[in-house]
DNA sequence: CCAATTTCAGAGTAACTGATATCG
DNA sequence: CCGATATCAGTTACTCTGAAATTG
């Protein structure tokens, strides 16, 4: 028997996630005018500059179709830059412009605002706690379960 | 001074929730035919028996009009059955049908097993301590923070 | 020749905004 | 008349699968 709590967790994250873009969207629309795709994947270059695209998707669980999407849109509105790595003639590295990090520097204490508010009752330790489990959780996820990598 | 860690908990339920659905529907495509989305609403439905397409909304974070379109086409396809409530008659509670019933309990398991693998690594304790953390951000988010619903 | 990366093209899913009608 | 619900219609956002070219 399959009690509720056994699957309340995918289901949680998933709500929390929607009320996440939801408040991201509506904040995002003032400020700069990125979506929330975007604005992700800038605050992903922001931390680590240089990923190419390839590794944008792995870390973004996400496959790199959808990521040179976001990434060719971003780099025609001077967002991005994106350079050949000397190392790898194919591999193209890319960095956030001066612009971005301008747009970046606007609308994130907008974001660390949300991201307070939604933690209002969640103690420090309990974050840690939370940060570390779903951080566990993705570790899991990107090596591919059982699923959509199989492995042969 | 943002630092990095002071906006990884938004992003990281982003990621772990891409990493989910991804597997999810990967799952799902085997088993019933049903779409993420669907599976979703069908899951909550049989946690909470009788829900109108108003509360179902409200507990998912998305619109009515998001929903509406999933009801009915669950209902379509004979796996939801709508009444009007006797005390109101504009409000219609949905339940699910037998097959749906027996479709669930043909998925379930294997959605069990997905966050079983996901959180290989996390101990009872450790997921006691998310899950409650996740329901408090749900809750703030639920409210309507300072955005979609702007309290005029 | 193989593995990884980039990227074009088309498709499908999921959520939204706006507007209308009904019920209490 | 107001507030909540249901729902039609059109649109936008996001991700995917398939296929082709390039590099080491």
């Amino acid at each position: 028997m399959i009690r509720p709590a056994d699957l309340s967790l995918i289901h949680l994250v998933g709500r929390v996630n929607q009320g996440i873009r939801r408040e991201m969207r509506f904040r995002l629309a003032r400020g700069g005018t990125v979506s929330v795709q975007e604005y992700t994947a800038l605050a992903l270059l922001r931390e680590s500059p240089g990923l190419s695209n390839a590794e944008l998707a792995r870390r973004s669980l996400v496959t790199p179709q959808s990521m040179i999407e976001i990434l060719v849109k971003l780099e025609q509105r001077g967002l991005v830059s994106r350079e050949v790595d000397p190392a790898h003639g194919r591999v193209l590295r890319s960095r956030l412009t001066a612009h971005a990090e301008g747009l970046l520097d606007k609308v994130e204490p907008e974001m660390v605002a949300l991201q307070e508010e939604m933690l209002a009752d969640v103690s420090a330790e309990q974050r840690e706690v939370i940060l570390d489990g779903l951080l566990r959780a993705m570790v899991k996820l990107s090596a591919g379960l059982a699923g959509s990598t199989r492995a042969e």
